[in-house]
RNA sequence: GCCGGGUUGGCUGAGCGGUUUAGGCGGCUGCCUGCAGAGCAGCUCUACGGGGGUUCGAAUCCCUCGCCCGGCUCCA
């Protein structure tokens, strides 16, 4: 594994050779949704470079062990169920469903995981008594809260100072039980609306005790947010992770209250490089619910195919601003046809005649240019995921093909340089859902209705040969007339 | 109030002191075509939020002002 990888980390606030504390392996975390509505485009952007995280450290060899958690117990994942009269349970489980089906739908590779809050719960209580047992928690009448001034370091990953920090009024209205306004709940003791909702419902209370100042006390409740990162990547994981994702929002104080909470419980490093995506902005503003510009994931998605929306998002870094407009989907949309055209253009020629077997010059000079747009493609993305120039190496690359396949070409040499120009684009997730040429018959069949055209154009009954054309067009087959013939390509 | 990011041609989006006005998209012309599409060749747009300054030279460094975005307790 000889290659350069450096990621920019949130707490050394550096970009950082990537080195991962088991040679060939890289334990990968990535915060997921909170299933409680459907997915919108700004969560995809995440999700979508989280996905070329995962696919590049592949291509460089290693074995990742990503995992993405689900967040299916929270403030609002009880709200809104209760004001669509859903169990939770139910409620949750059609949010996961949707959020697994936009990942599918935008061919994002799955990870080896979609770990669920509500299946850790012991887990949890363990963990937090564990916290308890050290005396950086403390247990009042409504929850159990980490404290935290017991961990000086508090605030090394969002450079935040707290006595500079404007106390809000989303923290004045907090109304828990706390010795310090700024600490954050592990538990919360459950309402009296959500313990009868509990009585015959399962998913909002869990039955818990913890010992505290020599007592034992029982306290219904759920677990706090930040504890089922810390518990879930600790189970799965370990205690120390390679790579930490999430979006930008998280970095204060979801992640500063899981390395808190870890790294007073394990007294090791709990995370190797942060990585966080910047947040997608929609016309310059930001996109949000309140401000009635947010745009849902379908909606997008009937507008523009999945490889559109992926070149949108990879085609700017991951740390830079983002605007959704429609300017940009049509930029998109056009850019990464032509990179597909070069794809249809190659495989219809390789499944066409064999016109020269000599190797000169041309060939020589082809693999050349397209080994070294590789080489600047690898460059790239070992930077930091710099996406947006391996995207001009594949663009390059596409010109170079193009060029190739004006010419006399040689089969053997097309081969090659397509399968470089494949696994590129493969890395970076294009491509994945093809349309299949179909089976020898159906190539055959094809082949056939295309000769009867090409002869009906030959006595220039045009007609009948558009005829034939529009047919097939039907059938998803395009047909393209060059200089050496006729090539086809399927569409859906 | 405190902290961080951004502001580039018709669009998208690099560049972060000096070989070409990066690429890509779009538009135009030519080649190829019965038409269409794709491809190729060439052309077009000479832009860097405003104002100062440093420098032989600034989109790039410094100052200042404006606007936008994000974070400041549960939002990817």
């Amino acid at each position: 594994m000889l290659n350069n990888i450096k990621f920019f980390d949130t707490l050394s606030k550096d970009k950082k050779s990537f080195k991962p504390l088991s040679p060939g392996v890289v334990k990968a975390y990535a915060c997921g949704p909170t299933v409680y509505s459907d997915p919108h485009i700004g969560n995809f952007r995440s999700f979508i470079v989280t996905d070329m995280l995962h696919r590049w450290l592949e291509y460089r060899g290693y074995n990742v062990q990503l995992i993405m958690n689900i967040t299916d117990i929270d403030d609002k994942t009880i709200r809104d169920s209760i004001l669509n009269k859903i169990p939770i349970k139910e409620f949750t489980l059609k949010y996961t469903k949707s959020f697994l089906r936009g990942l599918d739908l935008l061919n994002i590779k799955r990870a080896i995981a979609y770990p669920r809050a509500t299946v850790y719960i012991p887990q949890m209580i363990t963990f937090i008594q564990a916290l308890l047992d050290k005396n950086v928690a403390y247990l009042t009448e409504d929850g159990v809260y980490f404290d935290i001034d017991k961990f000086p370091e508090y605030g090394k990953l969002s450079g935040i100072k707290l006595s500079e920090t404007q106390i809000t009024d989303r923290v004045k209205k907090d109304e828990y039980e706390k010795e310090s306004v700024q600490d954050f709940a592990l538990w919360k003791k459950s309402t009296l609306e959500e313990d009868n909702r509990s009585k015959n419902e399962e998913g909002i209370a869990w039955d818990a005790s913890f010992i505290y100042n020599g007592a034992q006390i029982s306290m219904r409740g759920r677990p706090g947010w930040h504890i089922e990162c810390s518990v879930m990547t600790r189970s799965l994981l370990g205690d120390t992770l390679d790579i930490h994702a999430g979006g930008e929002d998280l970095v204060f104080p979801h992640h500063e209250n899981e390395i808190a909470q870890t790294e007073c419980l394990t007294g090791k490093l709990f995370v190797r490089n942060w990585l966080h995506i910047r947040h997608l902005m929609i016309n310059g503003k930001k996109m949000s619910k309140s401000l009635g510009n947010f745009v849902s994931f379908d909606e997008v998605l009937s507008k523009y195919n999945a490889d559109a929306f992926r070149y949108f998002y990879l085609n700017t870094h991951y740390r830079r601003p983002l605007d959704y407009t429609e300017d940009a989907m049509i930029v998109a949309t056009n850019s990464v046809k032509k990179l597909e055209n070069t794809l249809n253009l190659a495989e219809a020629t390789l499944r066409g005649e064999e016109n020269k077997l000599d190797y000169d010059q041309e060939e020589e000079k082809i693999i050349k240019q397209i080994e070294n747009q590789k080489l600047s493609f690898e460059t790239a993305m070992d930077d930091d995921l710099d996406s947006h120039t391996a995207i001009e190496s594949l663009h390059n690359i596409s010109g170079l093909i193009n060029d190739y396949l004006s010419k006399n070409i040689n089969k053997g040499v097309l081969l090659k340089v397509y399968l470089i120009y494949k696994k590129l684009l493969d890395s970076l997730g294009f491509f994945q859902k093809r349309e299949s040429i179909g089976d020898e018959l159906t190539q055959n069949l094809v082949n056939v209705v295309i000769d009867l055209r090409n002869e009906y154009r030959r006595n220039k009954n045009y007609e009948k040969a558009d005829a034939l054309r529009k047919k097939l067009a039907s059938l998803g087959i395009i047909l393209l007339d060059n200089a050496e013939g006729t090539i086809w390509k399927k569409e859906n």
